[in-house]
RNA sequence: CGGGGUGUGGCGCAGUUGGUUUAGCGCGCAGCGUUUGGGACGCUGAGGUCGGAGGUUCAAAUCCUCUCACCCCGACCA
């Protein structure tokens, strides 16, 4: 490819609307054009990338067994209606009518139509397991598109399914995928963690995310660096610690004058925060829940949520708050009524907490579970925090920010119970196919990789993903060989199979430098007289800063020795 | 959806406080010439409904109302 014919350019200037990284520079070297919020063209460097981290995801599906197929992105809204998902995925899921007025979905995922179409043609234990998996475009309104491609509404994604006959053979192929993403990133040059997530009120059994570990990732993660538990936020676990041992108290009420949060209350007392406890209020899915947690503690609302088998959660408004009849800042479980208690399992493992009274200014102390007050659920509704303590092996607890960048996840038989997608067995029974979903958004991990690997002067794509592997860079100078020299090297290059870009401009040389920089070519070549004179040329790698000098005629078998090691 | 911010040639910005003349600057783009090892220089030139609609006024990029788009922070996901 000759840079005086590529479509698209490169530009100096950080465009303002992006902040993080990869957009930036994504943006700067032409890679990527954004059309609308969080829809973007690939130019053809760009799409170069993309294709190349395509290759590489299909490459490891197939080998892990995978079959590739391709479904429709236009989906009859029953479907999503019969797996109940047209509601809780909300508007995350676009939808459009035809001029039947039919109404129809653009797939946001496809857990649908491969069930629907795996209950058509599997019939039999003799044939599980299957791997099915497509490369395609998802489309999905998310509320928020952000950091250039990493979240997006329409994007490029691997899904990939398993069918098997029971939770063994789930089990295999779930390790499969484990395996073929961790090749995956491995290849493209990207580690990853691999964390336990949340797999939401749907349920499912076994929830896995693989996360580019980068200061711009939108998830949180806990991990403990002893014993390699690692955890999304709204998943992880970490110890609360018994609190106070003596033997519970008598109640008694105390006056807090003007004392509304946990902090003042504790302050005025003279006690600390874990000795206290805090009640926090919610409407989950329009009804009025009141959750009950130690007072150093916060709530991680996606628990909660899943203990409530919520679809909607909120925190609730101060006037639904009053309305109930409650009094904000001495709120209390005790001789709560009418509405469903959530505690957290840290009220159960302390005794003589102080709590509200439910009456203006005034406190309890001494309020001991469940002497004083029930729950209708207790379960562990706390949020993880660095610092705290491992619950499997006591190590300390840290904190650091990750992109997504894929998720494994075990589905069991919730879609195939719903859309029929059963095999008859040995014994001749019938039974739902045991499912797995896994998805991996090849543009996001594209700008993960951006993320990870780059320095002032641009993205460093690693070789399997770059989009040329050579940079070849002739200084132009009137009168001498450098041009002559440097198209038959072109053709020469790629005659011998590498690929090569050429910036055949009459550019200064800062300019092209800074140019293969900013496309992150893994090898630069530059022709110039002084190369000349030693009939040479002079061979730079991306991630080192000094150069040699090649002669002209080991050019070729030079660089395919590099880029096929 | 809540909170914050920005819309002025392809890109980055100034001008808006305090109304009015041909709306400027840098980069990029086109032409000519001089240059050529880390973003060269000179001259010439093209390119703008000032996000949109309505209003106030002798006069609006600038003031008022409405609206749209985009970005960032939060609740969601590959």
């Amino acid at each position: 490819m000759r840079v005086s014919k590529l479509f698209g350019k490169t530009i100096r200037e950080v465009p303002a609307d992006a902040d993080t990284i990869s957009h930036q520079l994504l943006l700067r070297a032409g890679m990527i054009s954004q059309l609308a919020s969080g829809i973007y063209s690939y130019l053809p460097l760009g799409y170069r990338v993309l294709r190349k981290i395509e290759g590489i995801v299909r490459d490891e599906m197939n080998r892990a067994g995978g079959q590739e197929l391709h479904m429709p992105v236009l989906q009859p809204l029953e479907l999503w209606q019969q797996s109940g998902r047209a509601q809780s995925m909300g508007r995350v899921l676009f939808t459009l009518y035809d001029r039947r007025e039919h109404a129809l979905a653009l797939g946001p995922t496809h857990e649908e139509v491969i069930t629907h179409l795996a209950s058509r043609y599997v019939k039999s234990y003799r044939d599980l397991p299957l791997l099915l998996y497509q490369i395609q475009t998802k489309f999905r309104d998310e509320p928020r598109p952000r950091g250039g491609l990493i979240r997006v509404r329409e994007f490029a994604m691997k899904d990939l399914y398993s069918f098997d006959t029971d939770e063994a053979g789930l089990e295999i192929s779930y390790q499969k995928m484990v395996q073929a993403y961790e090749n995956i990133y491995r290849r493209c040059g990207l580690p990853v963690m691999l964390v336990e997530a949340d797999s939401g009120a749907i349920g499912g059994k076994d929830s896995r995310e693989f996360m580019a570990i980068t200061e711009s990732g939108e998830d949180e993660i806990i991990y403990c660096p002893d014993c390699r538990y690692a955890a999304n936020m709204e998943k992880a676990v970490a110890v609360k610690g018994q609190i106070g041992g003596s033997e519970p108290l008598p109640v008694v009420e105390v006056a807090t004058p003007g004392m509304g949060t946990i902090e003042e209350v504790a302050g005025y007392l003279g006690i600390p925060a874990n000795r206290t406890l805090k009640a926090v209020f919610y409407v989950a899915d329009g009804a009025l829940v009141f959750a009950v947690i130690r007072g150093d503690l916060t709530i991680n609302e996606v628990k909660l949520k899943n203990q409530l088998h919520a679809t909607e959660l909120r925190m609730a408004t101060e006037a639904e708050v009053t309305g109930a009849g409650i009094v904000a800042g001495a709120a209390s479980p005790v001789g709560l009524k009418g509405f469903r208690v959530v505690a957290d399992d840290s009220v159960t493992t302390g005794t003589n907490f102080v709590a509200g009274a439910n009456k203006p200014d005034t406190h309890l102390k001494n309020v001991n579970y469940p002497r004083d007050f029930t729950a209708d659920i207790v379960a562990d509704i706390a949020t993880a925090r660095a610092g705290d303590r491992c619950t499997r092996c006591g190590g300390t607890l840290r904190a650091t920010r990750g992109i997504e960048v894929g998720h494994v996840f075990k589905l069991g038989t919730i879609y195939s119970a719903k859309f029929g997608a059963s095999f008859i067995d040995e014994k001749g029974e019938t039974r739902p196919t045991v499912m797995g979903c896994y998805g991996l958004g090849l543009g996001r991990l594209m700008a993960a990789v951006g993320e990870y690997n780059h320095d002032e002067k641009g993205i460093v794509w690693p070789l399997s993903i770059a989009p040329y592997h050579v940079y070849l860079c002739p200084l132009f100078r009137e009168g001498s060989r450098v041009t002559e020299v440097a198209e038959k090297l072109y053709h020469e290059l790629e005659a011998g199979g590498i690929e090569v870009i050429y910036d055949d401009r009459e550019e200064s040389a800062g300019v092209k430098f800074n140019d293969a920089d900013l496309l992150g070519i893994p090898f630069r070549l530059t022709v110039s007289p002084r190369t000349l004179e030693k009939e040479g040329v002079e061979l730079k790698k991306r991630t080192e800063k000094d150069a040699e000098i090649v002669k002209l005629t080991e050019v070729v078998t030079r660089l395919r020795g590099l880029i096929s090691a």
